[in-house]
DNA sequence: GAGTTTGAAACT
DNA sequence: CAGTTTCAAACTC
């Protein structure tokens, strides 16, 4: 231990200051300013009560109570072992249940133990060493199931259950236990968890409170209250929350166990209590909340029940947990995001499911990728992701089967990127789908090293990389959950979508393309051969996103592993033309009025941002990008012989009958594409919170959303995106250029805005850019989306049509 | 699946 | 800016 300890505490130098910002974190949610990170004076001081405690009377008291001695801390410690969690039998529903059950276990055994002699001696050793403070603790379990016999009844859910909402209710100070309640039961838990608390606290108070808790037996919840009350450490409670908190972030059980740290041990202690309020709060935390805010029995008797997770409700307890966390703050569960695998994992999955949902391009992704998978979802899946996370899904898979339904998901939650996925299954419809999806890690996002690209760009780069997903670390949630099930069930439905339509030709079509694209569904992409996936010409890289597995391409440098190459090559390209990766369709929404030229009449209402060029499709095969983007050519085409069913370029060609006539399925599709189209925006305006930032938003919207009837149709591709995010681009958050999936030349770019939302620079109709670029008709490059905009009369929509990607930077452009 | 066509992208 | 080349998707067989 003592090695481990030392190792722990460097680690603990590390992540101290994190803690200690925590801590304070904690303090202020508490509302009672921050208490001291908990320092070794701390520990002095709660050693010394604790000690004095021991030889108290009240204290043998209490050995004499119940047969049962106290532990000696290192087995407590041992049974919350990852390994512990691995072996953990997936009848148990909760993982952290079980492991405390199975801890509880090993007591017993010790208990009936001739050993207990030596516990009196430990327990006094301990206490004046590091281990001290959590030996207390457990002590403090000890303790409680002497008190509580009924507890041994109950099982370990009722100890955890009551420790996640001591935790919870001390982090928030609201105290508001409802000691009236009859159950017994109750009564005495807190008692314990006071006594926990006093122990820690280290006070002098500490002891008549014990004592009264002895000698009461169960005594009333008020003297507890008091005790703890009395206690000024509880803010140091408080703080120590925090910093369990912090070790279940950050470290891996193992290093949990390191921190053989003073603060260490009682932060394990409370790491347990996070995993248990993780893996039991969907059970618990109702009651949790309701302690929290005055409760009574109810919660606990849920816990005592043990009731099955209930699947209805779950999402309900979800939201309150995640409000009740809120509350915590300072605790900063979500912060548990980025957790190890390990017996944590367990835990914290459950608190990263209501944090770090978001990832919904991952799981957008990987259902399509996985499908596949789903065969052998287990065996592959785990296979697949070498790292710790995998081990953990498998685990969570394990745990899966006690929890039928949506419950399975929430244990999920290993890593980061699987824990986006299984946020993604949260989402009921995608129970088997997404499940799938975890098992197969081989999509960029699940990818460990992906996933720590992921990261840094977030934290620190320029989000040119960024990906969706990282949304949930962010913090995102609820407005992101919506959307990944809409992506997910875009993807998953789209080819039931394309089959329903109808008519003999678009089912040929659809064929076609379910072929084309690969009937795994897969997203086949790119087909790259020379240009590396670093040009235009690759669709991956025009969308902005990293080629996948389904692609095809070779020589591929467009891949996280080269992000540095794919950064400098867009950048580039960039330079040349700051539109080149805007999204090459723009599309206003339904009620916007027309950009300009006749064109405008175009049923898509929407152009090509640059127009096509096209001499000898007659803008009838999808060779042109107009018709491809399903929009009607415009002033800026400089085709020849234009019949573009949805709109020629005089302007005559709505899709007229003429069109009809001519294109009869495609005309077909254009209704459909239309549908889609509005779909498309409304998803796109409600997502499209500019404040949401949310670079899934936009990916979402463009992957997800609606696909195009006849457009590529090729499945949702993994999500890396490339600069989605605002950094280097700021226009990117806008912008979809990183999002555009190739299939959506049609689609993808066309986002919808409020105006307000508008940056400064879209709402004008000369955009700076547009200055700069502002092409006339015929001219071949770029045109600025505002030329397409400009003479629009008709803004009086209050959505916009926006070209994302427009860089916001003028300056960029001098040469025009 | 191979070959052709096409037009955008890239290059000069 | 125009012309040419390169490229990969779209298309055909």
């Amino acid at each position: 231990m003592g090695e481990e300890g030392e190792e722990g505490k460097e680690e603990k130098e590390g992540e101290k200051l994190e803690r200690e910002s925590e801590s304070e974190e904690c303090g202020r949610g508490g509302g009672g300013g921050g208490g001291p990170p908990m320092d070794t004076p701390d520990r002095s001081r709660i050693a010394t009560p604790l000690y004095k405690f021991e030889d108290s009377p009240v204290f043998n008291y209490i050995n004499n109570l119940s047969p049962f001695e106290t532990v000696k801390p290192i087995r407590i410690s041992q049974p919350f072992n990852s390994v512990n969690f691995a072996s953990l039998p997936s009848i148990f529903t909760s993982p952290h249940v079980s492991s405390l059950k199975g801890s509880r276990f090993l007591r017993r055994h010790q208990f009936s133990d001739p050993s207990k002699p030596e516990f009196s001696s430990d327990n006094r050793n301990k206490v004046g060493s590091n281990d001290g403070v959590i030996d207390d603790a457990q002590d403090s379990d000890e303790l409680q199931e002497s008190f509580d016999p009924g507890s041994f009844i109950g099982e370990g859910p009722v100890e955890s259950t009551y420790e996640c909402s001591k935790l919870a209710n001390v982090a928030s100070r609201t105290l508001n236990y409802d000691y009236g309640s009859p159950d017994c039961r109750t009564m005495p838990c807190h008692g314990i968890d006071t006594n926990c608390v006093s122990k820690l606290a280290g006070t002098s108070g500490s002891v008549p409170f014990v004592q009264e808790v002895s000698q009461t037996g169960f005594v009333g919840s008020g003297v507890h209250l008091d005790g703890i009350r009395n206690i000024d450490h509880y803010k140091d409670w408080a703080t120590m929350i925090s910093d369990a908190n912090d070790l279940l972030i950050f470290h891996s059980p193992d290093d949990a166990d390191a921190f053989k740290g003073t603060l260490q041990k009682p932060l394990d202690s409370e790491t347990r209590l996070c995993a248990s309020l993780g893996s039991e709060f969907t059970h618990d935390e109702v009651s949790d909340l309701q302690k929290t805010q005055a409760v009574g029995p109810v919660g606990v008797e849920q816990h005592e029940s043990e009731n099955p997770p209930p699947q209805v409700g779950e999402e309900d307890h979800l939201k309150e947990i995640e409000t009740t966390r809120d509350a915590l703050d300072g605790t900063s569960l979500n912060k548990c995001v980025p957790v190890e695998p390990g017996e944590q994992l367990d835990n914290e999955p459950i608190s990263n499911l209501h944090r770090g949902m978001r990832r919904r391009c991952l799981v957008f992704d990987m259902a399509g990728a996985r499908r596949k998978h789903l065969d052998d979802s287990s065996s592959s899946g785990s296979s697949m992701l070498p790292q710790p996370d995998v081990n953990i899904e498998s685990n969570d898979k394990q745990l899966v089967p006690t929890k039928p339904g949506n419950d399975s998901s929430h244990c999920i939650l290993p890593g980061i990127g699987l824990h986006l996925n299984a946020l993604a299954r949260t989402s009921k419809e995608y129970s088997v789908v997404s499940h799938e999806t975890l098992s197969s890690g081989r999509q960029l996002i699940n990818d460990p090293s992906s996933t720590a690209s992921i990261h840094s760009l977030n934290t620190g780069q320029d989000q040119y990389l960024a990906v969706t997903s990282m949304e949930g670390n962010m913090g995102l949630t609820e407005s992101g959950v919506p959307g990944m099930e809409d992506a997910s069930q875009a993807s998953g439905y789209i080819a039931s979508e394309e089959l329903n339509q109808s008519s003999p030709k678009k089912k040929r079509h659809v064929q076609r393309r379910l072929e084309n694209a690969g009937e795994s569904e897969g997203c086949k992409r790119c087909n790259c051969k020379k240009s590396k996936c670093l040009k235009l010409y690759c669709e991956c890289f025009a969308a902005g996103v990293y080629c996948v597995e389904p692609c095809s391409c070779q020589d591929c440098y467009n891949k996280p592993i080269h992000e540095d190459t794919v950064l400098a090559t867009r950048k580039q390209i960039e330079s040349r033309n700051p539109l080149a990766f805007a999204p090459k369709v723009i599309r206003s929404s339904d009620s916007v009025p027309e950009i300009g030229d006749e064109s405008s009449k175009t049923p898509a209402s929407a152009r090509h941002k640059r127009g096509c060029n096209c001499k000898k499709s007659g803008c009838l095969k999808k060779y042109c990008e107009c018709y491809q983007g399903g929009v009607g050519c415009s002033i800026n085409c400089r085709c020849e012989g234009c019949k573009n069913a949805f709109g020629r370029k005089d302007g005559s060609g709505t899709i007229g009958a003429e069109a009809e006539l001519e294109e009869e399925p495609e005309v077909s599709e254009k209704s459909v594409i239309h549908k889609s189209l509005h779909t498309n925006l409304i998803q796109n305006s409600s997502e499209q919170n500019p404040d949401s930032t949310l670079p899934a938003t936009p990916l979402h919207s463009g992957r997800a959303s609606v696909q195009l009837p006849f457009s590529k149709n090729k499945p949702p591709r993994s999500f890396l995106s490339i600069g989605s995010s605002s950094g280097f681009f700021g226009n990117q958050r806008f912008g979809k250029p990183s999002f555009l999936p190739p299939q959506p030349k049609f689609e993808k770019p066309i986002q919808t805005v409020q105006e307000d939302e508008m940056p400064e620079i879209l709402q004008g109709n000369c955009s700076p850019i547009g200055a700069i670029k502002s092409a006339s008709p015929n001219s071949k490059r770029v045109s600025p989306p505002h030329c397409d905009f400009g003479s629009s009369p008709g803004r009086r929509s209050s959505r916009k049509l926006i070209l994302q990607s427009i860089p916001s930077f003028p300056s960029l452009n001098p040469k025009d």
